[in-house]
DNA sequence: ATGAAAGCGCTAACAT
DNA sequence: ATGTTAGCGCTTTCAT
């Protein structure tokens, strides 16, 4: 909604003497222009103060400039950094960003798929997507540019970033064995994402690997969201034979975890240790630090964005995948069990 | 660019048996039309599995649904928290938000607000913005909403939110004089920004009712970022007589001293006391904790959504202020002087 | 209450 | 190399 009238190209063809769709050239970068129009054109959009309208480019069949960041929340700085990382990389671009937060809502993802697809941006960047919804069969019918962060789907035809999840799982897990512990507790992560169901894999082979059985019951369901990683810590507290160590399949479960071990009036490490995974800012505030699974958040943002743009750039590049690695970052958070 | 055909409402009016301008008026609220028709017509909508094109809806009058917010970077927890606010509040209404990082880029601001005007959004949220273009002139003339967050203009006309920076800087102040100290050094803020101006305003008042006299030389020039802040301290440090205690403009800043001083071989708080300014989450990380001025981040952003959403809705709003309190949290950095 | 017609600002054939 | 002609999908008069 323009307040008020805002130069046109019509304003700036009489104003140069030319045909508009001459303006529409020189303006777009149309080689064929020859140099004393380009320069009479482009000076007369300078004096008139021309800015392009970007609907009207879009609607009439150019690009809109934008690409589409799907997240679901911006309460988790896991969240924020892969963000920042994306942002870092268009930066570079002449794309911007326009940010869609689902909050988990059912239904939504597809709802904003659909709008982007319908011409609100020329990508789109999913970020932990749920995929509930048909919507990514429809990206990829209409070959339209896409590509998910920390998130695979399971026909595996999507280009994603990814970090290596269950190994990251099973060297955290692997690290508690080591300490000596045989009773290990995990808070799951939400079971529609790919991490969480990989976290979980890199947590059972790490148990079986070392010879240690696996229990149903030393699973708390989470939803890698506080709430839920509190409950499910209660969970495993109160069990008959409670876990000596847990491990968290993310920080923001681990840290709520950190409470509810606290009022259970349990120390950590001393009485019992705990493992996170991301490496948020957050881990490492308060007593104790925590030790945890370091994600390339930042590097995810960027490789997500950079291989949207190469898709953009050249619609031909074929489906790919990248996987980063984690990194185990000892902090204060676990100690060999209570003799 | 919608890759495959979409439908439109030309689809839904054939469908219907309704002219087109039938199904626009039952699509965007109109309140004339026989309810029969409604049905018939958001049933073939509903069938078609049709989606509005935004581009079109603004283009031909209609508004885009989109507020742009105009941030400076996404490197500065500060930055994002204000966005997570703004979020949060925005999530309640039908906008969404177009980002526009300027990276303190000259001209960035002007450019983008130039674009958002010219309908790349309805509404325009600048959070701490340099305004040293005249374009907020414009907006004002061209009666866009528009309101600033955490910067305040000259003239003292636009809708606004900010903390109260020089209450805040005092009470910062106040602290390290009550503690005993005499010099205190101050690393400053990007001077283009209100609040800097006025957390220097404060820090000077302090000093002057206490009966302190202020010396220039304890005042080291940084930019808000980590860098400069680097080398406002070592100034600070290096000079004949260094001060006992440091007020960094912001948290950044801050925790960017307290590595130089560390390099100078010196302890916090027991050689030298340092107090911050925001209390981003990393000001209570590492040794020591932060000591700091608390700005309600979050609830910047969401007042600054609430009233560009106010605006929108009723466009005869008359301009407004919110000035929100800080808070001085005491934390670790800071001890009475060595003796 | 609904249809017909115009036009938002621009790109993209199609001409020449 | 440049002008002419159609739309893109929608809102909005202006009719009826």
């Amino acid at each position: 909604m323009p307040v008020n009238k805002m130069p046109t190209i019509y304003d700036i063809a009489k104003e140069a003497g030319v045909s508009y769709s001459t303006v529409s050239r020189t303006l777009s970068g149309f080689e064929f222009v020859k140099e004393s129009t380009r320069e009479k054109v482009l000076a007369a959009a300078n004096k008139l103060g021309y800015v392009p309208n970007q609907q009207a480019r879009s609607l009439a069949g150019g690009p809109s400039n934008l690409i589409g960041v799907l997240v679901p929340t911006l309460a988790n700085d896991y969240i924020t950094q892969i963000i920042h990382g994306i942002d870092d990389e268009l930066t570079k671009s002449s794309y911007n960003l326009i940010l869609y937060t689902t909050n988990r809502h059912q239904g939504k993802e597809a709802t904003y798929a659909a709008a982007i697809m319908n011409g609100a941006a020329d990508a789109l960047l999913l970020v932990a997507p749920l995929i509930s919804d048909p919507y990514l069969d429809v990206l990829r019918e209409q070959n339209f540019p896409y590509v998910l962060i920390d998130q695979a789907d399971q026909s595996d035809q999507s280009t994603a970033v990814n970090t290596n999840n269950q190994k990251g799982a099973y060297e955290a897990t692997q690290y508690l064995i080591q300490l000596g512990h045989r009773r290990i507790g995990f808070i799951a992560g939400l079971p529609q994402l790919n991490s969480a169901i990989e976290r979980l894999a890199g947590y059972k082979k790490a148990l079986a690997d070392y010879g240690l059985s696996f229990h149903e019951t030393y699973v708390a369901q989470g939803r890698f969201t506080s709430s839920y990683g509190y409950t499910a810590a209660k969970q495993l507290l109160n069990l008959a034979t409670p876990p000596t160590a847990i491990f968290a399949a993310n920080d923001l479960s681990a840290m709520a975890a950190m409470e509810a071990i606290r009022e259970h009036g349990l120390r950590i490490p001393d009485d019992i240790s705990l493992v996170g995974f991301d490496d948020v800012p957050q881990a490492s505030i308060g007593y104790p630090k925590l030790t945890t699974i370091r994600q390339p958040l930042h590097q995810m943002g960027q490789d997500g964005a950079r291989l949207i743009l190469e898709r953009l750039a050249n619609p031909s590049v074929e489906v790919r995948r990248i996987t980063l690695e984690t990194e185990l970052i000892i902090r204060d958070s676990c100690a060999p069990p209570r003799a």
